[in-house]
DNA sequence: CCTGAAACATAATGCAC
DNA sequence: GTGCATTATGTTTCAGG
């Protein structure tokens, strides 16, 4: 379930300085040219490349995406939704992540300690919709005992920007 | 708190088939060249480079990120946090809204319907480390009466990419 | 390890249709 | 509104300190 990555301990004492601000400013913008991140993090412009095609060699960089605002593309309503299963064996808890993968309406799925085994969070274009959702989408899949949801009332803050000041601490 | 955005309506009935697999593509991947998606979607690269920049000024696109791997940075403990506060004034609210804002360790917070007023994304190096974010930092703010958190026992799901198919239907 | 210049690739834009 | 051709930007490689 958790897969074991090349990217681990290892990595972790490579970085330096300039890596570090490599990250943060790919994170805040992923289409940042070698040369402005050259000026911001003060190095040259091939060492920026070279940089960027390790970290991402080493798998520190997933993948680059654009962003889109859900708002404006007619996508009005986020719920957090709690899911019990019925038993909890291998069999059951594997096809519900598989089908779960490919619902697009699900953009996230956790398995939680607590009160429900998962968490998701649903965007739909609206209440109807994700009535719709739950009812003959998510309460059809096999083992699924019980499900409740919260409604987002308004977005607080929402960022893909992972904290790194924990790794600015001892390395070189 | 909902802001009014130029881009509505009005533009809903502006995109057809083509802008929305190029969408549908930035999303999966933000660094495609315009000469890659011409091909995919079957137009001239000139006429992607355009559209993108449509779609970008008309606020569909709201910027360009790259995604790193949490556990690979030592990013290894995911909980999801409820957050009750005191009284509800809009003043109460406001400074806690403000102060998660800046708390790197928070990626998303919304306010949610139901038991709790907010409900938190929050990632943290170690279980150490997220007690230590709570206490220390979220129940501190002013006005914070009660905190759960539900520690993630593994990713199921995790994606960036908005549903789009609700859009394919009568447009265009 | 790093820079800087050359060779290569991609993006933006004017123009003809 | 579209594709093609040009110019402007950006990326990668490689010689040299």
């Amino acid at each position: 379930m958790i897969q074991t990555n090349h990217a681990h301990l290892n990595l972790m004492i490579e970085l330096d300085r300039f890596d570090l601000q490599l990250l943060a400013e790919l994170q805040a913008n992923g289409r940042a040219s070698n040369a402005q991140l050259a000026e911001r993090i003060h190095l040259s412009a091939s060492q920026v490349s070279r940089r960027i095609q390790r970290l991402e060699q080493e798998g520190l960089i997933e993948r680059y995406v654009a962003l889109l605002r859900a708002e404006a593309l007619g996508l009005g309503v986020t719920a957090f939704v709690s899911v019990s299963l019925e038993r909890h064996g291998e069999q059951q808890t594997g096809t519900f992540d598989e089908q779960v993968g490919t619902m697009d309406e699900v953009l996230e799925c956790f398995a939680v300690s607590g009160d429900a085994d998962y968490l998701l969070r649903v965007l739909t274009p609206s209440l109807p919709a994700l009535s719709d959702f739950l009812l003959h989408q998510l309460m059809r899949l096999p083992g699924v005992r019980n499900v409740k949801s919260n409604i987002v009332l308004s977005g607080v803050k929402h960022t893909t920007q992972l904290p790194l000041k924990h790794l600015h601490h001892g390395r070189r």
